[in-house]
DNA sequence: TTTATCTGGACAAAACTAGGACAAACTTGC
DNA sequence: GCAAGTTTGTCCTAGTTTTGTCCAGATAAA
């Protein structure tokens, strides 16, 4: 695989302290500290103070033995084993996979209001026809067509936003059945993050980190703010969604957006999405602005205010923001 | 875009009161001036009245030292560095935070042994490093690329499974970031989906139902082989992932198709995967055959075949099937 | 006048260290 | 299949270091 230098001699200088371990590791700090004094599994060095300095090559044993007794090994059997032994276990054992829980994922539409009625009442009721009769390709079809009718900004707003709230609502009270949304929903995903390839990019475009929090696992929202900022002259960065605060921070930073775009749908409540605001806001540059939207955004309303994100109340609100931010001409929000 | 550095050189002229630095980096002013006391984290210039005035690159020093503090560094290893050694240790840390979904998102299709060379390593290798430097345009592009020099059925598997084995174990040891593993998904998944639209259909093709069952939360696999039987005259009814039992045989029976195919990844042994199963087998007619693919399908082994589903050797076996089905010249499985 | 900042020091909370206790989960021997 | 032993994660105490917060009295700014 080349690409990957596979780095044979790990650091060994004894540098990091023992809270900074245990979050590399996901151990905990008792634990660390236990299987020393039980197996000698790592003897790091010391401060003056005698406090404990592990070097890289420690942190990636621990890191290593962890995933072994995942795979169910006895920390007796991997705690005496070599670097490199550690790592032929781990390989071996990685067939056969462990299991984690997973949430149920349940969709409610977002960002546009929902069961707005719209003159596109017909091409929606035409759609929502073909889902029910499973007709793939005649929904594909008139997509395709109702996108030659008006702008994709338009488009978006006044066909599938109101489509996905009529989906969303009917497959809750029962008139339409799980299987319709969920091939309504897999075909939108794959239709509308096609939409974003429409548009020719130059490379001087300012970016924008587009996802969705950690535990926020509907992505649609986010994939029409994608499509709709290409035609405005940036280059979405599109990460998916359910990606964790620090991994959106280092994907900003690397890429050099201009700007980011939450999107928050479901569940509305979730307790890591203040945690996870916060985190986001603290690493990115506060020159950086970052846009939460969704349905579920003003569940957060006071937080978001706190925290000095921004709230669009539309798509448009978004796109004119953006504009003024890619002009040079934003303020912050009004 | 050269990975990209911004690093415009931080403005170093004193002018932020210790109010504002204390707001825009979310430490107290009381810890600052304490931070300052004993450590010597910044020292910034004085008004002619001893007020302090502190720069951008002050407030900058102060951010990281934070997100440092975070990721569990001690404030007497951080305090003395210069600002871009402390910018070279925060993303040095979030690299190897860890996080819920690392271990959930590593894909492994079945059809490809991992790591294996190919004679599109070279190819594979330009799809790795766009990835790592967040080239989503270049991404793209090598993907079409790849697509023209072969086959479909061929690109899938000795392109886009190699690949995306190697994001899965780049992520899991660090190599590569989560965010990167999610772009290259994200992207992935929209590439994949809509390489079914390639194909012109005639309305006459035999259906063929796709989807993963619930608790599989992972569709790459899924695409695939709809991206696959389109081209061999078949027309995918594809429902996304994490579909129930019943909505997958009523699916089935709406649309009248004559096989359906099941992807297993993770997690491997959720025990909801018996169950559903066996429930889909009961309620579809026993001449429509139920493929079930996918790296976790091995697990089941006993219970497919108490079921009489088929479970395909590879992508090839897989089509060789289907084309028998398709002529009616299918007679179960060997 | 009221509010914000300054200095220096005091104090308290948090984090780390060492050693050990305890219980749950798992093994082994009968 | 049960009892005894082992392994292993978590918790407790008590002493030390590190770090965050608060106070008092003085000075500057609004």
């Amino acid at each position: 695989m080349a690409t990957l230098e596979t780095i044979s001699s790990v650091d060994t200088s004894p540098r990091h302290p023992i809270r900074l371990v245990a979050n590399r590791t996901g151990l905990t700090v008792d634990l660390i500290r236990a299987w020393e004094k039980r197996y000698h599994v790592v003897e790091p060095a010391r401060s003056d103070t005698k406090r404990r300095l592990y070097s890289d090559y420690d942190i990636e044993r621990l890191r290593l033995i962890r995933i072994a007794k995942q795979n169910g090994r006895r920390l007796v059997d991997v705690a005496p084993l070599t670097l490199e032994a550690l790592r032929d276990v781990v390989s071996e054992d990685s067939r056969y996979e462990i299991s984690q829980d997973v949430q149920a994922e349940i969709y409610r539409p977002s960002w546009t209001s929902p069961l707005e009625s719209s003159e596109s009442a017909d091409d929606i009721d035409a759609l929502l026809f073909s889902v029910q009769t499973m007709d793939q390709h005649r929904f594909d079809q008139l997509l395709q067509e109702g996108l030659v009718k008006q702008s994709l900004p338009a488009f978006l707003q006044t066909v599938i936003g109101p489509l996905l709230a009529e989906i969303g609502e009917s497959t809750r009270l029962g008139k339409m059945r799980i299987a319709h949304e969920h091939m309504a929903t897999a075909h939108l995903r794959t239709f509308i993050g096609a939409l974003r390839f429409r548009e020719t990019f130059t490379g001087n475009e300012p970016k924008i980190v587009i996802t969705t929090p950690t535990g926020q696992l509907h992505e649609l929202g986010a994939l029409m703010v994608a499509a709709l900022v290409s035609v405005d002259g940036w280059l979405p960065v599109y990460l998916g969604p359910n990606t964790p605060a620090d991994e959106i921070a280092a994907c900003a930073m690397q890429s050099g957006a201009r700007a980011v775009s939450l999107s928050l749908t479901y569940p509305a409540d979730d307790p890591r999405i203040p945690t996870e605001l916060t985190r986001l806001r603290s690493q990115i540059e506060s020159k950086i602005p970052i846009f939460v939207g969704g349905s579920a955004a003003s569940h957060h309303h006071e937080l978001i205010n706190r925290l000095g994100l921004l709230s669009p109340k539309s798509l448009d609100d978004l796109r004119h923001s953006l504009n003024m931010l890619r002009d040079n001409r934003f303020q912050g929000i009004a």
